[in-house]
DNA sequence: CGGGATCCGGATGGATACTG
DNA sequence: CAGTATCCATCCGGATCCCG
């Protein structure tokens, strides 16, 4: 039974869906606003094509984002965080937090930063 | 500016720390009170006593959990979580929380399971 | 018990070039 | 603009053996 539990141990379900290179940055970019293909390369210089196509399908597939094309113009595409992506502001929310309260001796963010950084996250994702 | 501030966004600063394969089931192990090297191994069949060491000593450098080496008989050594890595309970529980909540067709959880799981990961996350 | 030392194969990431 | 098709290098996980 812990072995039961533990093989779908809803930690590791979530984290199956996320540990991937780039998966929590897109889907940041995309709780900023972030919708087309080249516009998710933008920043991040070495993210090929093959690998961003394979990111996102598998995201896709996990029903974290869905892949929208234009009825009129096919080359017209947008993604979309689905109802089950948005469920993950928390967890995004919580690895920010994380990150800017464990920083004490500010060697990352000054506490101004802190504070604006705060807000900014909290506005993306929780509307 | 952008750039600079995504070069140290705080979620990709978290998830450097958490992304890798073992990183998570490692804290959540310690999280349930397992401390010991190999006791971690239990029920991962295909972690290896180099992935593990590894693991390890980079949470240690993270410095999400330390080595405690019993004085008096050196080869006693357990790992516990540093406040930093006890400071992770939330993006654990909100891991878990996403995939109770979103599995609305109970495909991996029943009613009963996903009541029962979250009482155990609010005691042992939150003491 | 808590690891270190090797060795290996597959997966994965990234660059580049091309297509509709 | 939104990808696909190759090719290549690297890394990383895992197995196995060994050691104090």
């Amino acid at each position: 039974m812990t072995e039961e539990k533990a093989k779908k141990c809803p930690v590791e379900l979530a984290m199956g869906m996320i540990n991937k290179k780039w998966v929590i940055q897109l889907l940041r970019d995309m709780f900023f606003g972030v919708s087309r293909f080249n516009e998710f390369k933008e920043g991040k210089p070495n993210l090929s094509n093959k690998v961003l196509s394979n990111c996102l399908k598998e995201m896709e597939l996990n029903g974290l984002i869905e892949r929208i094309v234009d009825g009129d113009d096919s080359s017209n595409i947008e993604y979309k965080l689905t109802e089950k992506g948005l469920a993950l502001n928390k967890v995004i929310y919580e690895l920010a937090m994380f990150s800017l309260t464990t920083d004490i001796d500010n060697k990352y963010y000054s506490e101004e930063d802190k504070r604006e950084i705060s807000q900014i996250f909290e506005k993306q994702l929780f509307d």
